[in-house]
DNA sequence: GAACACATGTAACACGTTACATGATTGC
DNA sequence: GCAATCATGTAACGTGTTACATGTGTTC
């Protein structure tokens, strides 16, 4: 459902093959809808089928020949017309909230080096959007354009920090409790 | 592969049918890992099949009768299993960033409306967490097993209030930038 | 009389993952 | 020689959603 317009979305700001588009490239799709190359290259066919993307192949010779998609005058029409429907927020998934749900049949220990692996990797994603926020949007002031982009990267940032602040909470408790 | 252990862990606490697992009592799945009956009535199957389940069917005069399941011991072993296993984070997935990905095909000002449903619907759902926090939380001493199930309404609460920050400093930017 | 809460289920479809498959170039 | 990056694809399977179906008791 989502995945269509999420990959119509990048594509509305710039050409991609599919390859591009199931990596983190500029800080896209993947970001916020992670899918495999497999789910990519198959909507793409869809998309092509319903006329929302054009590509051309371009042929290379170093290298594998690659299509490289457009999204098309009607693919921008459907975009916008998704964009401008009211969405509901998207429903929390969290496994790790299941784990400590039924945590009551492992030892703390067990708990609190888990919590300290995720709050780790929380602490490493949180410096990479720090630095692309001090390298791509330094200026004090940023286009229309961009701003969007800034927006998604900075609620990139208030959740990593939330995510570092509830793992140090957790781990806290987790000590104090024993 | 999550929903099956979502249950079970539900179900180590106390017993439930598959109507009570669908709805948000307690704070339990729903939270989490939200499911549709199908899905959960499906499941609930599946692991009577695994023998990780069992129940008992309870005839009601005045309602529909019902079936309580309850977790085998073969089940709880699964669990304890699954919970030991170290856990990746859930990758992030939201459809709201991909439409502001998008933005740049509609005027701010619907934009910053949406923001501002999304913002109101984040601060209702902090208000309810905050209540079970009062009611259900409010001793200094809380048991390990009590304990788990409030860390988890500790990261609902501080994930809530990470969104309200975004949205708030989201419509600011986007008044400023106008 | 309509809508909602309780309570469970089937069937069809859409979405997503894992495994498998191919093949060139570059770096260790 | 082995692994990684670039680049695309098929097939099988598993997960999740939507629509449909049934039936009682309570509240507006």
């Amino acid at each position: 459902m989502s995945l269509k317009h999420a990959v119509l979305a990048v594509l509305s700001h710039a050409d991609r093959t599919g390859y591009e588009l199931t990596r983190k490239i500029d800080g896209s799709v993947a970001n916020f809808w992670p899918a495999t190359h497999q789910q990519i290259y198959l909507e793409l066919k869809k998309l092509d089928s319903e006329g929302w993307v054009t590509f051309r192949e371009k042929a290379q010779s170093d290298k594998p020949d690659k299509k490289i998609y457009s999204i098309s005058r009607s693919g921008r029409a459907e975009l916008k017309r998704w964009v401008l429907e009211s969405q509901a927020p998207t429903p929390v998934k969290d496994v790790l909230l299941i784990k400590l749900f039924a945590s009551h049949l492992v030892s703390s220990d067990v708990l609190i080096d888990e919590l300290d692996r995720h709050r780790v990797g929380h602490e490493v994603k949180l410096k990479e959007y720090r630095a692309i926020e001090r390298e791509h949007f330094k200026s004090t002031h940023i286009s229309r354009d961009a701003l969007a982009q800034y927006l998604t990267l900075r609620k990139g940032i208030i959740a990593e920090k939330a995510w570092l602040e509830w793992c140090e909470e957790s781990i806290a408790r987790l000590r104090a409790s024993d």
